[in-house]
Order: C-alpha cells, then structure tokens, then sequence
DNA sequence: ACTGTCGGACGTTCAACGAG
DNA sequence: TCGTTGAACGTCCGACAGTC
C-alpha cells in the first residue's frame, strides 16, 4: 500500500502491461497534460453530492457532512447549485453558481423559486455583457431575470410558480451558499471579472467543455462534478471495506456495502488507515498563492482569487477571457435593506473579508423539497430560518455554527425551520434510504466528525452497529470486534458519547441506545442473520440464500454464488475456514519490483534484506484476526510502539529501517515493520 | 457472463511550510 | 496564526485473463 515517495503524479507512468508503450506523462483520464488538479470533489460522505441525476427524490433528503459541507468550497467550484429558500423579509431567493438575489426586486410574486442554470462553455455573452454594463443601472427583476435566462440559454429550466410555498420538483441537495454585505465592495464584483476568471483558473475548461443537463421528472437533471474535460470527477468513498479495497473495487458508504452485499460477504468492515508518518522535511516550497493573485499568472491554483484591488486593473481583459471559457459567476448587487448578495462559496470569504470590513456571511440552507407542507401557502413568513451567524471568519465556521445552532433543528437529515417545530402535524418528512433516521434534534454533527454518522471518524458501520450483529456467528469475534472498536474511536470521535455508557458491552445494547427515537436499524441485522442463519453455510459464508430486505440497504434477494476457483483460492489461502474474501490472500505480490519498490511506486516498502516488509492486512493468514487479536488488547500506538522496541531488541532485528520509536506518553505514531504490519495494504 | 487480478490514474488528507 | 502546498496515502477504473 505504501507509495513510494515518487507518487504517479510526479513521475512518467511506467510501461505497464495494458499499456506498454506508455512513455508519456499524461494520464489516461481526467486532466489535460501538465495540469495538477487540487481540490477534488468527491463523495465525502454522501453518494449523492457528486450527481444530481437520481430520478429518487428520496435523495435528497441526505445532508453533508460537515467536512463534506467545509468541501462545498471547493466543490461548489465544479457544481451548479440551485439554492431555493425563504427568508422572513424576502419575497423569494433564489442563486446558483450563477447567483440572482432577487430580494430586491419585489415586483416578482413571493414565491419559492429556483432556476436550473445551464452553463455554457462559450455562452452568448452579450446579453450577460449588457448587464453589466448596467450593473449600475436600475433595471427591474424581470429585466435581470431575462438576461440570466438569456445567458444561460440553452437549455434552462425554470420552475417559478404562482406564489405558493411549493418546491414541487426533487431538485435538492442541502447547497448552501454565501450572502455577503455587498455594499462595500459590489463595484467589484460588477466588474465581473472577479468571478469569470476564478473559475476559468479552476475549471480549465475547453471550449467543448460543458455542463451536461439532462431531463428529470421535472426537467431537472443537473451532472454535477463535471471535471475538467467535461469528464466527470470520480467520486470516491471516504473509506472502502476491506473487500472492496482488497479488489480494488468501488465501495459504498453503506454497510454492509453494496458490493459486499452482492457477493453475500458479511463481514465489510472499515478497512484501516495507516497513520501518516510525521516528521519529513519537505524542503523549501516553490511560491505561495498570493503572488500569483493577479488574473492568469497561476490559472491551476485553487485559490487564485484576483483581489478586489486587482479587479479594476484587470477589467479591461475579462471580456477577451470571457470569449473562451465562461463559467459564468455574475452577480447582481442589491441594496435591500439586508444588503444581501449572494456568491459561491470558493469566493472565499478571507479574501472579502479583508477588503470589506462590512462583511458578514450568511448561510443558506435550501428549503428541502421532502418537507412538504399540506398548506401551500403563500405567507413565505411561514417558513422561516434562525439568523446565521455574522462575522464568521470563514465558511466553514459559519457552517458549523449554523447547524450546531440550537435554534437549528434536524430529524432524518432535513432541518426545520423553527416555526415549523411546532408544527409537527403540518409536516411530513420522507426518510432517505442513504441515512438512518435519527432522533428529532440538533444537528447531529460538528466538524470535528464528533457525533457525525458519517464522517470518517465516526464509521457508518458503528452507527449500524454491524460489526458485532453480523459477525456474531463467527466464535468469539463480536468480543474482539468491540474491542476494535474501542479502538477505532479512540482518536476522540464522539460515536459513543451518544450512547448509553451501560450498554457499551454489548453491539445489540449499544444500537438501541443509539436510536432513541425508536428506530432500531439491529433489526435489520437481526433479519440478515436470521435469514442467514437458515442457509447454507459454504466457507462460513451464507450463500444461496433468499434474503428478504427490510432494510434501506436493498439487499438484493438473490445473493451472487461464487466461483469454485474462488472457492478454493478462498479456503486454500487461509486457515480460517470462514474467510469471506473472494480470492487468494495474496495481496498483488506482483506490485512490488525486485527492488522491493512497489510496482507504480504506490505499493510495498523492503527493509534492509532486499524482503518485502509490507505485508497487507490480507497477505499471510488472516491479518486481520490478528489485528483484532492485537487490538483485544490495544493500548493505543504508543503501546504498540513500545512492543515494537521490544521485538527489536529480542529479536535483534535491524530490518526496520525508517521506523521510530516513541516513549511513552508521546502522541506520534511509530513507523516502518510495525506499522506497515498492521496498517499496510496492497 | 462473470469473476479476480492489477497497473496506475484519480481523489483526499494533513503536516510542513511560509506569508502576514 | 493561519492559509497554502504538496507528499502521503487512499480509492477504484478499466483492461485483461480465467472460469463456469
Ligand atoms: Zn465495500
Ligand atoms: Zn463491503
């Protein structure tokens, strides 16, 4: 598992057996030649975040993360965002990536209105030219309107109707964006050049670049997370089970996952992270951002953000960028009497604030279309949000605060809006498949991952309580799989805090507990096993077996036999008869050269003896029953750290090369055998 | 048709760095 | 102190071969 310090990125691919001609530098997907992407979209914690083409509007109902929302800022750089909420004093709201505030212009119906902006790479930009040329004009919202339409055409969809609290489309997505004081700086962003060229640095996009939008129930199908090229950004899972990550094949957030579900293997676990090493001189880095602000100089950074003091200066050449690449970041300013306007997130605050002493964020979260109110009505005073903090310092503190507000109120992963608290009988939630329900309450996440079911710290598959359910029919496990959870929280997530300190000894105890509300997802587990349990057992996995689904997991009702080779690679590789891992345990023993060096330079490391010294947590005889052996009694890294002094100095062994040894007491992680013993994959 | 293997592209994280 | 950088580390695409 270990990349060797020449990482893909940095080197010529090598000739590989697929490719064996490859001498050059250009990967074969993804970025145009030479261009270094930062700042992925990925699908931190929520499948939907990266597409929003699912025809389920059940959907949308899942909320961020919080680091999945701190990554909206970067993330709101490659997506269209349709934001549509209410405000108290405003008639309507209404923004995208192409953001409108329409908070001023009072002669459009109160209404909860959204637009689905279709970007194009090479727009029509006269009408968009023409606006703001006049930015500084008065001109009417139908007028503002109809050039953002125009600009965005084709194709656009809109959907405003007659003035009733309706969102009757699934478009949703919990996109937030910021509302800024404009009033100290909108000449600057009238200019417009403040926007078009940020995101032609960010996008990179040719003149066939495009958003692609295709067709929803109703008319609404935005591909997000459109990567340069128009290829879409490869979504990953924050952590893959240990099955998926053996066959290098895509995992699920959920757990089981699904690819485990396919294959009927019941013990997908988090695979574990090997602590990063600390401690490497990295040497003098080339140039820091803020000497490439001016327009151009560093279009691959992520945050080349001209500064407002730079706009003017540079005005004169954004029309001639605009010819190219457009990805259309305008703004129309508003002096209502909040001030109001809204900009993507990537606008970075920092930079605003600097220049603005005005300014304060403001975060909207959009009015969930699964909250549906049996009266539409037209009062948009019914729906009403807590004021979000002012003066955060940057978006993802105004976030945090905002969801962990206790004016703000979650359940199932939707917010309510306080007034409508009370309203409970006026309310109707539509549980999402993707999120278990979860107890009417505060938003049950922060950014440090504490309490946050989906956050990396927090494994889903704890929240579920899997682990000790579905493993309860290998002897002896569910002990040591607690243990390894206890463990596995350690680095200080707040899993268990939420959970009744009574119950801690017992996975069944602990789910309960956990889902006050009376929910209890270990029923699911209880149905898997006892479904399971009727079944044939072939190398302790329950195949052949009908499983009836009553989860939100859609366990298919036919569970994939396997093959008689992977049978008896299966049962031949291992000792442990219940191994569930299709395949040899043999972890890629051909990443690694002679030299010991993984074979792309991503896998393996070798000691002093020339021997591979990275064996994975699948090489050799169940390296995980030994981890969970070793974790039965885990005392934390430093434990492990000394017994690691200690096998060297019994031993003798010098084949540790780079590892360190820590005294007790010290928070660093060891490194080397040890390390790459337990943590090392591929 | 399906599965396992695996090169390596692609995505994410966070300690080191360095500007203010 | 805090934002940026970029290496470390992770995921998983997609070609390929083997099996049923
Ligand atoms: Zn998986
Ligand atoms: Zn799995």
């Amino acid at each position: 598992m270990q990349r060797h310090i020449s990482d893909t990125a940095y080197l010529p691919q090598r000739p590989s057996r697929l490719n064996p001609n490859n001498t050059n530098s250009r990967p074969s997907r993804g970025l145009p030649v030479g261009v270094t992407q930062r700042g992925t979209m990925s699908m931190p914690t929520s499948p939907i975040l990266g597409k929003i083409s699912s025809a389920d509007a059940g959907l949308w109902n899942s909320p961020h993360t919080a680091e999945a929302t701190s990554s909206l800022q970067i993330q709101q750089e490659s997506s269209l965002q349709t934001v549509a909420t209410q405000r108290p004093e405003n008639p309507s709201y209404l923004t995208s990536n192409v953001s409108l505030d329409l908070s001023d212009h009072k002669d459009l119906p109160h209404t909860t209105q959204f637009l689905v902006m279709h970007l194009q790479s090479t727009p029509p930009i006269s009408a968009y030219d023409a606006q703001l040329e006049n930015m500084n004009s008065p001109i009417s919202s139908q007028e503002l309107l109809s050039a953002q339409l125009q600009y965005h055409s084709p194709p656009i969809h809109s959907a405003i109707d007659g003035g009733e609290t309706n969102l009757n489309c699934p478009v949703s997505a919990y996109h937030i964006s910021h509302t800024i004081n404009t009033s100290s700086f909108a000449p600057q962003l009238q200019s417009g050049g403040v926007r078009s060229e940020h995101r032609d640095d960010l996008f990179l996009r040719g003149p066939d670049d495009h958003f692609k939008t295709g067709s929803h129930e109703c008319g609404v199908d935005i591909d997000m997370d459109l990567g340069p090229g128009g290829r879409r950004k490869r979504a990953q899972v924050r952590i893959a089970c240990t099955h998926c990550q053996k066959a290098c094949k895509k995992c699920s957030n959920t757990r089981p996952c699904e690819r485990c579900v396919k294959y009927g293997l019941n013990d997908c676990i988090d695979s574990t992270r090997k602590p990063r090493k600390t401690g490497t001189k990295r040497g003098p880095y080339k140039r820091r951002s803020s000497k490439y602000s001016a327009i151009g100089s560093h279009p691959y950074s992520s945050h080349s953000v001209p500064q407002p003091h730079l706009v003017q200066r540079n005005e004169n050449n954004h029309r001639s960028e605009l010819n190219h690449t457009h990805t259309s970041h305008f703004h129309l300013t508003n002096e209502n009497s909040h001030g109001n306007m809204n900009i993507d997130a990537q606008s970075s605050s920092n930079h605003m604030n600097q220049a603005n002493p005005d300014f304060h964020q403001d975060v909207v979260l959009m009015t969930n279309p699964n909250l549906t109110y049996e009266s539409h009505s037209t009062n948009p005073q019914q729906i009403t949000y807590p004021p979000f903090p002012k003066a955060q310092t940057s978006l993802v503190q105004a976030i945090s605060s905002a969801l962990s507000s206790p004016q703000s109120h979650w359940i199932n992963g939707q917010r309510l809006p306080p007034n409508m608290q009370t309203k409970s009988g006026n309310l109707k939630t539509r549980p999402s498949p993707l999120y278990p329900k979860t107890p009417n309450g505060p938003f049950p996440i922060s950014l440090t991952g504490k309490g946050d079911p989906f956050s990396r710290a927090v494994s889903p598959i704890r929240q579920f309580a899997q682990l000790p359910t579905l493993v309860s029919d290998l002897d002896g496990l569910s002990e040591e799989n607690e243990d390894l959870e206890v463990a596995l929280t350690q680095e200080g997530n707040g899993a268990r805090e939420q959970l009744d300190p009574n119950h801690v000894s017992n996975g069944s105890d602990i789910l309960k507990t956990s889902y006050r509300d009376g929910h209890d997802p270990s029923r699911y587990n209880a149905d898997i096993n006892n479904h399971l349990s009727e079944g044939d057992h072939v190398d302790g996995i329950q195949r052949e077996k009908e499983v009836e689904s009553h989860t939100p997991f859609d366990i298919p009702s036919k569970i994939r036999k396997p093959s008689l080779r992977t049978l008896m690679l299966d049962s031949a590789s291992t000792s442990r008869a219940t191994s569930p891992v299709p395949g040899t345990h043999t972890k890629h023993p051909d990443r690694f050269d002679s030299n010991g060096i993984a074979g792309n330079g991503n896998r393996g490391v070798t000691n002093n003896n020339g021997t591979i010294e990275s064996p994975t947590l699948f090489d050799g005889v169940s390296m995980v029953d030994e981890v969970n052996l070793h974790l039965e009694h885990w005392a934390g890294w430093d434990h492990m750290n000394h017994q690691k002094a200690l096998l060297e100095t019994t031993n003798g062994q010098t084949n540790i090369e780079e590892g360190r040894v820590i005294g007790e007491g010290n928070n660093s992680i060891g490194e080397g055998l040890f390390g790459d013993m337990m943590m090392g994959l591929h």
